[in-house]
DNA sequence: GCCGATTCCATTGACGCCCATAATGTCCCA
DNA sequence: TGGGACATTATGGGCGTCAATGGAATCGGC
């Protein structure tokens, strides 16, 4: 498997060190980078986080905009400038730092939720409505293509 | 074959385990994923289950919105944030997640049911009512099918 | 020499892997 | 065509390994 799937609930222990899962951790060894590379998502209380996929992206997502342009250096900005390289110890935990931390709302425990390329970092209850709401597009979206998809057949064709 | 078919209905052991039904069991050795593909389905009380085959269909629905899109960071959070890839042991069997079978109202017997490049696992009295209703709007749309081909052709012709 | 940080061991509970048995089908041959 | 040997499936349980977690020990910096 070379995706990040499933999501995790873990504790975080009285030194602020959490496990990152074992599947999640056998992505990242394949992936060939050393640490867990991570920032502030852009549009939500989560973390993302990744390795070398996660960064290509990163870089591709940038490289869009014309050297100098507002726009890149305010993704350059965002991105880059709020990144952090964190060391994973021998047992696969890490330290998650303050920033981060703050702007997920974690304290004692996260939620750690694949999203194929990467995987984001939750405060449990923030995620569990994140979760219901996401869940409530994809079913109204994927209504709205099976309603196209039987216009444009004759009808009677199903998935 | 390569196509998942018929139903099977199956009983949990102590610790959890189910067999999942030889037949399929031969179809995903033939798509080559290695364990089994699940997630809870978005409209119904079942878990829909495959390998490479289902996991490419989720990929290509995913891989039509933007990167860092708001839309494909809610599809990819509810399909493969809910997402499972369970082991099957040397016997053919998995072990369910609590979410899993939370979803779809599992507790110690289940019924697997073949859907063509993919299957669904359901707790086997909602799989029956699910069947019994299906097979009406089925037969209807067969007789409005019938009427219409009718309509066409000069009258007489049939299936 | 003190404190924080990082590395190293120790526990425990779950899970993967192995073998055993039973029940059901299947095939072959008399 | 009937019967019996064989294969395969579903199921049950034992045991070793690994993951998650906690704490001790060691290292480095101030």
């Amino acid at each position: 498997m070379d995706r990040f799937v499933s999501n995790y609930t873990l504790r975080l222990d009285s030194k602020g060190r959490v496990s990152i899962p074992a599947s999640f951790r056998s992505v990242l060894g394949r992936d060939g980078f050393d640490g867990l590379y991570c920032y502030p998502a852009l549009d939500r209380p989560a973390i993302d986080a990744g390795g070398n996929a996660l960064m290509s992206e990163i870089e591709a997502l940038i490289a869009r905009f014309a050297p100098f342009s507002e726009e890149r250096e305010q993704f350059a900005t965002a991105l880059y400038g709020t990144s952090e390289t964190l060391k994973v110890d021998g047992e696969g935990r890490v330290i998650l730092t303050e920033p981060l931390k703050i702007h997920a709302g974690i304290s004692d425990t996260v939620a750690f939720v694949g999203l194929g390329h990467k995987f984001q970092i939750w405060e449990p209850g923030r995620f569990r409505s994140e979760l219901a709401e996401a869940t409530q597009k994809v079913r109204a979206l994927k209504a709205q293509l099976g309603a196209q998809a039987a216009a444009r057949n004759a009808p009677g064709a199903r998935e």
